[in-house]
DNA sequence: TAGGCCATCTGGTCCT
DNA sequence: AGGACCAGATGGCCTA
């Protein structure tokens, strides 16, 4: 639940009163006071003792050359208070501008990865993926089903690919036996290491943090299954997310 | 009740 | 200057 925005502006305005921006001349009117919705007395620094506001005070001051800017004076010191006011206005409409798009743009993120759940697999119970379930999960199917274009293309069934698939150097990397069944066993918990898995990605890169990072989602991990794919080219399938 | 996940706010940084 | 992006902080909700 957000923090109430009475709550999160007034800490801001609190924040803000010690600013020392000096907006006189830029903003003394006050209709602007008025039109922001500011008080026309305000906190922070402290106001040039008003004698009576003019156009308020019932006293009929025939202002001297010494009255006349004595009143300069006032009406300057009032404008500045006004325009920190303002200032503390302006900045606060600006978070919130900024509130409101950092709002949209994480909404926006959402319905994207809400859009890419809808394109994955879906599983029995119909379980909502995290969003890190659902990105791990994505770059897994992404490869499989890269890998099973590749086979195709290469006329490979799914048993003679696998022997491709595994450079020598990852045979020791595998956890557990090579059946199927162990590996699926030994692959789920989620804390097995497989360097060798971006190794054998067609999508991996030298420089990715896969190839030195733990991994997670093996074959036995719900998040490892794709329907339709060979059941031996999910055995190979590599785990390129970080798992931390 | 602790831990995971999430939404939101916020200030800093970079980009246009 | 203003917007986009990012990461940290915070608090709510849910589940084991």
């Amino acid at each position: 639940m957000p923090a109430p925005l009475e709550t999160c502006l007034s800490d801001l305005d609190c924040a803000s009163n010690n600013s020392s921006s000096d907006l006189s001349g830029f903003l003394t009117d006050e209709e602007d006071c008025v039109r922001l919705q500011l008080p026309v007395s305000t906190s922070g620094p402290p106001a040039p003792a008003r004698r009576g506001a003019p156009g308020i005070s019932g006293t009929s001051d025939v202002p001297g050359a010494q009255d006349e800017e004595q009143e300069r004076r006032r009406r300057r010191g009032r404008g500045r208070v006004r325009s920190e006011a303002l200032l503390h206005s302006l900045r606060r409409s600006r978070r919130v501008k900024a509130n409101d798009r950092e709002r949209n743009r994480m909404h926006n993120l959402n319905a994207a990865l809400d859009a890419l759940r809808s394109v994955l697999p879906s599983f029995p119970d119909d379980t909502k993926l995290t969003k890190i379930e659902t990105l791990r999960f994505a770059y897994n199917y992404i490869w499989a089903l890269a890998e099973t274009l590749r086979l195709a293309d290469q006329g490979l069934p799914g048993g003679a690919a696998r022997e491709r698939l595994l450079p020598p150097q990852c045979a020791p990397c595998l956890p557990g036996p090579p059946s199927p069944a162990s590996d699926a066993e030994s692959w789920g918990s989620g804390t097995a290491a497989s360097p060798c898995a971006a190794a054998t990605s067609p999508l991996s890169d030298p420089s990715s943090p896969a190839a030195s990072e733990d991994f997670a989602y093996g074959p036995g991990d719900p998040l490892f299954s794709f329907p339709g794919l060979p059941k031996d080219l999910l055995h190979t399938t590599p785990c390129f997310i970080p798992y931390h």
